[in-house]
DNA sequence: CTTGCCGGGTT
DNA sequence: AACCCGGCAAG
């Protein structure tokens, strides 16, 4: 149940391969890519929202691709946001080349779809600007179908991301947010003008707690932005949580070069996102202080209430032994160290319960060189691996295979039906996925279709599992769900679920 | 409603 | 160190 975590888990590492994704994306599709990126920096919508009731003090911003010499930054790009203020200052983007997985030769050979975004001569650049986009959408760019839709959906008719060989005037930065309260306080705009000196300063750290600076997009929520669109195009879906559900299915259907792409956008993303802000921490965004002591009591309401529980109800499965032995390796963090995440297993990385410390602690993942080789090597070409035709082409049957597996998600453990894969090919994606929606506000109806969730993906948080799963992989798989997992792998469709806390 | 990320807290 | 929890990101 590797494969997925794996994957990602390599931005860097498979981001570089992805990153030279040519062989497997044309040079349309970098174009593509290129769009998808700057559109993700400049659709965001502060500037729609409340364009105008943005403090003067706190300029608008953009991500842009404009021609910028490092020694010779545009005057209006001198300042960059105080993290916290969110007030202007100097910029000084530190370089991320050294953290970029790219080899400078590699991207010098292939243009990178991120190209723009890669400090090559110039660094990613906020320009400051008060203008929108003047130019209509770029048309002669316009190479794929994904990406100009996703355009079109993420841009209103008057915002068209600019042409990054045009010399726009870029626009506000998507990450700054002017909350609504701010469109009540408006005033300050006004009262700025008629305020005394003594306000000057009010104002100031006023608008630093008004600016609110929305975290970056994760890979995910990437794809998702650029999907979307096409998802509901293809499907005559409005609900954004039955379109989210196909958005998620397909993002788990992705290869392994697909999803570090996006992974990879997000890793600049977030580079940017620093390079801007500094010192932004997410936990900035909201009254942290308040949202803790709640969490704080909650829980231990939680706890309290689940010990009582226990007792009279004691879960067979929750009381088992960690399957942990003391032969078992260590965990990604303390095998890879810090330095190295970009081979921790997923959940590792999201800070959660180390896979493959589990998985490998029997016989099957320890070792690197068997089975787990394949765990341990993430950027590894899945094709290596399947048998079948392409990553792609697998992927594309992994999809389909389980489209209406969505309230199926829940399940815990992971869930082999071998034979289901033997059934009929579907009739087509769209429809599978319609119906999936559709199934998902009538659970009872769907449930029978739902065997055919054949992906170990089951649970749905663990994405580790997609691409093995396409290939049946008995031995690791039935190795683990029978020698690791005897008490609650038998259960068929896997009845636990979250709910059973 | 989705996945990924991350801070903070707990064990 | 390992992990859990909850919140946020877009729509």
């Amino acid at each position: 149940m590797y494969p997925r975590d794996g994957a990602p888990a390599g931005p860097e590492e498979t981001g570089a391969k992805a990153g030279v994704l040519g062989p497997g994306l044309s040079l349309l599709q970098q174009v593509g890519c290129w769009h998808l990126n700057l559109s993700s920096w400049s659709n965001k919508v502060p500037v729609v929202q409340h364009p105008h009731h943005v403090h003067p003090l706190t300029p608008l911003i953009t991500y842009s691709n404009e021609h910028f010499t490092p020694g010779n930054p545009p005057p209006h790009l001198q300042t960059d946001v105080d993290p916290k203020t969110g007030i202007p200052r100097p910029p000084h983007p530190p370089d991320i080349s050294p953290y970029y997985p790219l080899s400078p030769g590699t991207v010098g050979q292939i243009p990178h779809p991120l190209g723009w975004l890669v400090p090559q001569q110039g660094q990613p650049v906020y320009p400051i600007t008060t203008g929108g986009f003047r130019h209509p959408y770029p048309t002669a760019l316009t190479v794929n179908a994904s990406m100009s839709s996703l355009l079109s959906s993420r841009f209103p008719p008057h915002m068209v991301p600019p042409h990054h060989s045009l010399h726009t005037t870029g626009i506000p930065h998507p990450a700054i947010v002017t909350p609504n309260v701010k469109q009540e306080s408006s005033h300050s705009d006004i009262s700025s003008l008629d305020s005394s000196k003594q306000s000057d300063g009010k104002k100031v750290e006023e608008k630093k707690k008004e600016v609110h600076i929305k975290k970056p997009l994760n890979a995910f929520m990437l794809y998702m932005k650029e999907m979307r669109a096409k998802v509901v195009a293809e499907c005559t879906l409005k609900e954004s949580a039955a379109i989210n559900q196909i958005l998620g299915r397909r993002w788990h259907a992705l290869s392994r070069e697909e999803q570090a792409k996006y992974y990879e956008l997000a890793r600049k993303e977030r580079q940017l996102h620093m390079q801007l802000y500094p010192g932004w921490s997410a936990r900035d965004n909201y009254a942290a202080n308040q949202q803790g002591k709640r969490k704080k009591r909650k829980r231990e309401k939680q706890q309290a209430e689940s010990n009582e529980r226990r007792e009279y109800f004691p879960n067979p499965c929750l009381s088992l032994p960690p399957i942990t032995d003391l032969s078992a390796p260590k965990k990604c963090r303390a095998r890879f160290g810090l330095d190295q995440q970009n081979n921790w297993c997923g959940p590792c990385r999201r800070k959660k319960k180390c896979i493959r410390y589990i998985q490998g602690e029997g016989s099957c993942a320890s070792p690197p060189s068997t089975d787990g080789s394949l765990l341990d090597s993430p950027p590894s070409s899945p094709s290596s691996v399947v048998p079948s035709p392409s990553s792609k082409e697998s992927k594309s049957q992994t999809e389909q295979m389980q489209p209406l597996s969505l309230t199926m998600k829940p399940a815990h453990q992971p869930l082999h039906h071998p034979h289901l894969l033997a059934g009929p090919p579907p009739p087509s994606l769209v429809q599978l996925e319609n119906s999936a929606a559709a199934a998902s506000k009538t659970p009872a109806a769907s449930s029978h279709n739902g065997a055919l969730e054949h992906r170990d993906v089951s649970s749905s948080r663990q994405p580790g599992s997609s691409v093995a799963s396409s290939m049946a992989r008995p031995s690791a798989s039935l190795c683990h769900s029978h020698s690791l997992l005897p008490s609650t792998a038998p259960q068929p469709l896997s009845l636990v679920t979250k709910s059973i806390e």
